[in-house]
DNA sequence: CTCCAGGCTTTAG
DNA sequence: CTAAAGCATGGA
């Protein structure tokens, strides 16, 4: 099963390359990407980007394809910030993904104070340790685990995988979440949710604005981590230091877009594009 | 060798 | 409340 969607606004590289998601696979020709326990491969064939899967509801879903990117690109170029509208016109292709919540999670908790191919790395050894393997036309691959999955397991499994101090947090969390689940997450606002957030061993507030934005929709959410605080130095001459205030600035000024015009320019920032 | 990477927890003031 | 030490790992 197959289905294609207008390319100016849906470039696999800018979609994937941008930091946002840390599970796929780059090939000649596109990308195979995982989520939760789904696959598909994606690659662009002249004006449109063609996604293939046997879960094209779930991937239109994932890929944000029922927004208007002309739109969102419009209105980050209207804030008159030079450094923006020269990231906007180099990642036009760049989307928001909407991705499993459990996996952001754990993802992000991984994330702290690491790299990103590092962080590929672990997180692809804990499914292939964990997940369930599953069957698809594009080949074998292993599911992204459930909590109670990742809860079976002692830290020094997940320090064997490489995760270091982080070990703790991904058993404590997934404890916690095996027995508590996050059905109550689900229904609140985002400033209710990134609290709730914060009260999980591993996370704080920068880890809980990236669950926020990619595991949950909230567009108002703005992570700012080193590339952000180096971006706001440079690009931005600010003078501020404390990240608390640096998101404050921030999300005061672009409000509902702020998720857009984070990814906008840590992309641009950290791809040297 | 030191510095850095999508920072957080703990402890001290 | 804010500030700083401590924390695993691997690549530059």
């Amino acid at each position: 099963m197959k289905f294609d969607y207008d390319s100016t606004y849906f470039v696999p590289a800018d979609v994937l390359e941008c930091g946002q998601v840390f599970r796929f696979e780059r090939f000649e020709e596109g990308y195979r990407v995982f989520s939760a326990d789904k696959d598909c491969y994606i690659h662009t064939e002249g004006c449109r980007t063609v996604v293939e899967s046997e879960h094209p509801d779930y991937f239109y879903e994932y890929f944000d394809l029922a927004r208007d990117y002309s739109e969102i690109i419009e209105t980050a170029k209207s804030f008159g910030v030079p450094a923006l509208t020269l990231a906007c016109q180099k990642a036009a292709g760049l989307r928001l993904l909407n991705q499993n919540r459990e996996e952001m999670i754990y993802s992000f908790i991984i994330s702290q104070n690491n790299n990103i191919p590092r962080i590929k790395g672990i997180i692809s050894r804990i499914c292939e340790g964990l997940g369930q393997k599953m069957n698809s036309p594009r080949g074998d691959f292993y599911a992204f685990p459930s909590s109670s999955e990742l809860a079976a397991k002692e830290p020094e499994y997940y320090k064997a995988l490489g995760a270091g101090y982080r070990d703790e947090y991904i058993c404590q969390t997934s404890r916690r979440i095996a027995r508590e689940g996050i059905a109550e997450l689900e229904s609140m606002d985002s400033e209710q949710l990134r609290r709730a957030l914060l009260t999980y061993k591993g996370v704080g507030p920068k880890v809980a604005d990236c669950i926020c934005l990619f595991g949950f929709g909230k567009r108002d959410a703005f992570p700012v981590d080193t590339w952000i605080e180096k971006l706001y130095h440079e690009d931005f001459k600010g003078t501020l230091t404390d990240r608390k205030k640096i998101n404050a600035y921030f999300t005061s000024l672009f409000g509902q877009f702020s998720g857009y015009v984070q990814q906008y320019l840590f992309y641009a920032k950290r791809a040297n594009l």
